[in-house]
DNA sequence: AATTTGCCCAACCGCAGACTC
DNA sequence: GGAGTCTGCGGTTGGGCAAAT
């Protein structure tokens, strides 16, 4: 199966400029978010139509939040990047205003640096709870419930997960945000708290 | 002051599923 | 049903900038 080439010689590449931008957003404006390849040539760019959507998507598009993931936005990209991995565009569906592209980026460039420093930590606490056990020094149920949770946690978030209704792939069809938050809040907060708390 | 290093983010690339003819 | 095209996705790259040396 051929893919739509967006090559070199499809013309200029790099960063877009703002006339650019205003030119698309024209295009757009009269004929709709559809049919790139005809969008890119009535605008008159010399960019192919994977570009504009690219550019539409990720910049151009109303209601785009950009910059400033806060707290809340950031627990739910970890609680979701447990879940799904990186499916971006998953993820991205549930934040409103945010691309799976800044998501993404967001998670590359500071996330997945900050699970690794947690995981070193949780590392070196096991360690610490081997060493206590060994030594007798009864650290007792605390320490147990811990290490239980620690490695129960996402198998449980896992089991009662309900993907069907979670990510139906029409938006429509499927819960609106505030359902889906407040069932997703509840469903199970285990594996993050220890996240967290650990 | 000049250079190096590291981070952030926009944009590109290749792939694959969906769609159209 | 099959070939060609479009669209969307996730991985990767490279430029700009600020901090560190």
């Amino acid at each position: 199966m051929a893919s739509t080439l967006c090559t070199k010689r499809d013309g200029n590449r790099g960063a877009w400029t703002a006339e650019e931008d205003q030119k698309l957003a024209r295009v757009i404006e009269i004929q709709g978010p559809k049919r790139w390849k005809i969008v890119a040539a009535k605008a008159g760019l010399n960019r192919c139509g994977k570009s504009c959507r690219l550019r539409w998507m990720n910049y151009l598009r109303p209601n785009i939040k950009r910059g400033n993931i806060s707290d809340q936005e950031e627990d739910l990209i970890l609680r979701l990047h447990k879940l799904l991995g990186n499916r971006w565009s998953l993820i991205a569906g549930r934040l409103p205003g945010r691309t799976d592209n800044e998501i993404k980026n967001y998670w590359n460039s500071r996330l997945s640096k900050k699970i690794k420093r947690k995981e070193k930590q949780n590392k070196i606490l096991r360690v610490q709870i081997d060493h206590h056990r060994n030594n007798g020094m009864g650290m007792g149920n605390i320490l147990n419930r811990w290490e239980e949770g620690t490695s129960k946690g996402y198998e449980n978030s896992k089991a009662s997960f309900n993907g069907d209704y979670f990510f139906n792939s029409s938006r429509e069809e499927g819960p609106s945000d505030q359902e889906w938050m407040s069932k997703f809040l509840e469903m199970d907060a285990s594996w993050f708290k220890i996240l967290h708390d650990t």
